[in-house]
DNA sequence: AACGATTGTTGGCACCACCAACGGTTTCTC
DNA sequence: GAGAAACCGTTGGTGGTGCCAACAATCGTT
């Protein structure tokens, strides 16, 4: 048995019921990750590359709220299985300007549709309409 | 300058969204915790009983989600700080009757000031009837 | 009496957020 | 221009959290 039975103290707080719902989604889409050897923030570097084209180390972590260290990490593991080219940039020699490869867009596929299943999954006990306006308040919690 | 700018497939992913404002959220009641030298679980497990009565670590740990093995140092934790009452169960003497003390009743009456001021600081920009909206959605989302 | 399940406990792993410091580089300011 | 300030990638480390495996002690069932 799970923690259905939660104290309603507990039930009733957004932030605790944000956390399990997060922990939950995070479950849903790292085994869906895993099935392609990656991890959430692969996932979101490739999605911000590609939609924002190629980037720095540091414009990618503020853009992603990913630390510097952190990012560094990410890249090498993506640059190691070729999603990922690093070269130097030649305007600001600080920085290293990140551009997804061919492979890395062909693996954002895949990972979207692994995404998309566990957006489903995750939202299965909502309709539409609600699905809409669980995003439009969670947007304005984040956007702050 | 934070991570506003994120990609808009970001933004509208719920799971992402969940997580950002999973993130806000703890970032928030941990700040308050800190201030009384505890974390997330030790409040919890305080609220559990507060509501429950008391119970064997194992019984805790199903009703909050928490692992056994991670509820041993949390007791350890609030035990250390005379918060809460380890007893063998003479009934099974497998289990440990936990029991909240005195000392524990007051620190998750100043610890719940805390979690409050957390709430309004994350839901500040939500207004009565959206709160209520997103907690119920949200307790939907959990409850499977 | 034997077996399987449960409990507390130890130890460990993985992920993620975060921080400090460093050398190299650019930008700002005087 | 020179010096200060800010920025970049990188290394290394910390802490919270979720999870799993194994173990001895105990209980329930048969």
């Amino acid at each position: 048995m799970d923690h259905h039975d939660a104290p309603s103290r507990l039930r009733g707080l957004p932030s605790w019921l944000l956390n399990q719902a997060a922990l939950r989604a995070n479950r849903l889409v790292s085994e869906g990750f895993e099935a392609e050897g990656m991890r959430r923030h692969h996932f979101s570097v490739l999605v911000a590359l590609d939609e924002g084209g190629p980037a720095s180390q540091a414009a990618l972590g503020r853009r992603l709220g990913i630390d510097r260290s952190d990012m560094v990490a990410v890249i090498n593991d993506l640059g190691r299985d070729g999603l990922v080219a690093r070269a130097q940039d030649d305007r600001d020699r600080r920085r290293n300007v990140i551009r997804a490869t061919p492979a890395g867009q062909r693996a954002l596929k895949r990972l979207d549709k692994r995404v998309d299943a566990a957006q489903a999954a995750l939202l299965e006990p909502l309709s539409a309409t609600e699905r809409r306006t669980l995003e439009r308040l969670l947007a304005r919690v984040v956007a702050r």
